[in-house]
DNA sequence: ATGATTCTTGCAAGCGCTTACATTTTTTGG
DNA sequence: CCAAAAAATGTAAGCGCTTGCAAGAATCAT
């Protein structure tokens, strides 16, 4: 086992040869069907098949300075947030020719950019980032490098940028209107961690705009702000309950928080709803499945995966601009939000 | 914005031209540091600072034939079995000097198989794998294209390829010889679907070892094939307990399945772990979360991730294949599943 | 000071593919 | 049946990078 020769890789030449014909054709049969005899064709895929070829991706990327490839660089992979809407993104890319690249930025703002560039040095023909918060030196090189760049999980406000997405702010603020209108009066937050994500501030932000709105005073809301996981929200719930007044209702920044704080109000021997409600974002699978069924925004996590595939295809290949689109979201009502 | 000018992206020749040097040392000073005087090297630096200098990948890759990119592909992201291992992966090959390209496969053979060719096409350097059960022409192709490759999350009995993982089989069958010790005598089963998938099959064969072994008819245990979700295992479960007698306890075939049929118990009224116990398999995140706390199987999954880079990296460089790893998993006792 | 040795650097040949352009073959209409 | 138009195929020039080899510069021992 110590030698490996190393393994004779078959290339398109070598195709060619086999075939009887040019590399050219033999490209052509590969690319451009149409534009090769059928007698022809046939031989070549022949010797295609005999050989095992498989084009090498580099070189094709190389020479056709096309790749058909899109990267993706979401801050997790950890937890469920944006697995759905990956997919579907990856089937309706699938669909329309073209591979998807996935990196995960862990939420740092220097390794997103980081991998942008390394993305785009793999010759990406285009990019879906999650969120518009970020560096204008990244929009800068984005810019300069000319490449298709489409925004999901939000809507972009002030730069012109395409995105897909919906408003987060607005639909937070939907439901803690909801909320508020079901007579709770002392509402505390989970928040995720706003800095360098504008998903998570516009959330946070939603709310106070509610709260404001009903006249009520800044001060009296309790907030958190904690890492997106479980633990995190079980954490940041035991100590908002601490306080006096407990508050009637905990809305958090997503499910994943909404479900440790449900778990711990469990562990505190607190009932919800009954002794407190508790409200998420996402509406990700889990949701409909801790118990008492979490109330909820639904985001169409699919939809908006394909409308994102197809944004982006369209600006790579069309050139057309007005690319962007806005995804309604509604509030799903579910047992973890009683009324008072 | 009708007209978009291809922009001027800078050049390995570009920098050389701009620090005056040729673009051997331009190379060098990017690969291979100690090879060029620190002087040179300053001016090439501030050229590469001063152009926004990117390599091309492709192009790297196809002269270097290494493209210290490594491939892996999962059955799917849609659910958190693959996440935390797949994520401490992903941080060792950094640290290695590695990236990661992920797919999925959705649980298909085929597409498998596709991806696996587009992976070595890219030029992986590497791939890994989840499981051992798979068509042989896709091992004949992997050894004739001579594509370094671990497979992970199971151990490989027969086949001589080098693995990291643990004995699926045996783990299950700790814990169903753990829940027959503790009283229960009518078991049901909620199983991932077995065909093509090696982990699931060896997992449902542990408990069917354990039954046979104490001197049980296998004809009573039933048995219910489902797909991975938390829908799935709702569904099973409630078709499980529509048996008369009810089983004492229904085991999972992983934590996934099981918090369906917590949630599903729940539903019909039923206490778990009063009325009928249930036990997962992972230990994923949510495991701990859901309630009552779920009896399972502990899954080392990011040693398992951060081991299989390891391995991969060696098999690549040092062509050492003596790499395999089999670790430990163990029961974690938690309030889901009771005695009798 | 000088030839031998070691470092740096440059030259240029590819890596495997696509594609503009040139050439050959086939088709078509009168 | 033949010239002109159309279709199929071939030729060869890159795409941007690495690296073996050779040449030039610096260092060393004598």
């Amino acid at each position: 086992m110590s030698t490996s020769a190393r393994p004779e890789i078959p290339t398109l030449e070598d195709v060619a040869s086999a075939a009887g014909v040019s590399t050219a054709t033999v490209s052509r049969c590969l690319n451009e069907k149409q534009k090769v005899t059928v007698k022809t064709r046939e031989r070549v895929m022949e010797a295609v098949e005999r050989l095992g070829y498989t084009p090498n991706f580099n070189a094709r990327a190389m020479a056709a300075r096309r790749s058909y490839t899109i990267g993706a660089i979401i801050p997790t992979m950890e937890n469920a947030i944006f697995a759905r809407g990956l997919q579907a993104f990856q089937e309706t890319l699938h669909e329309l020719g073209y591979n998807l690249l996935v990196s995960s930025s862990a939420y740092q703002p220097k390794l997103e950019a980081e991998q942008i560039r390394e993305l785009v040095a793999r010759g990406a023909d285009g990019l879906l980032l999650i969120g518009y918060e970020r560096d204008q030196a990244v929009y800068d090189y984005l810019d300069k490098r000319n490449v298709p760049t489409v925004l999901a999980w939000a809507s972009s406000p002030d730069k012109a940028y395409p995105f897909v997405g919906f408003d987060n702010r607005a639909a937070m603020r939907t439901l803690a209107d909801k909320v508020i209108e079901m007579g709770h009066r002392r509402i505390s937050v989970i928040s995720g961690v706003v800095e360098g994500n504008d998903r998570a501030a516009g959330r946070l932000a939603g709310i106070k705009d509610s709260w404001l709105a009903h006249g009520f005073d800044i001060k009296d809301l309790a907030i958190i702000q904690t890492p997106y996981d479980i633990d995190g929200g079980a954490m940041a719930f035991e100590q908002l309950m601490a306080a006096d007044p407990k508050p009637t209702v905990v809305m958090c920044g997503n499910d994943v928080l909404a479900t440790g704080a449900i778990w711990k109000a469990r562990e505190l021997g607190l009932s919800v709803p009954n002794d407190v409600s508790v409200t998420g974002f996402d509406d990700i699978e889990l949701a409909r499945y801790v118990w008492p069924p979490l109330t909820t925004v639904h985001v169409p996590h699919r939809q908006m995966g394909s409308e994102a595939a197809h944004a982006l295809v369209n600006l790579i290949e069309k050139r057309s601009s007005n690319v962007s689109c806005k995804l309604d979201v509604s509030i799903v009502m579910r047992d973890s939000l009683g009324s008072l």
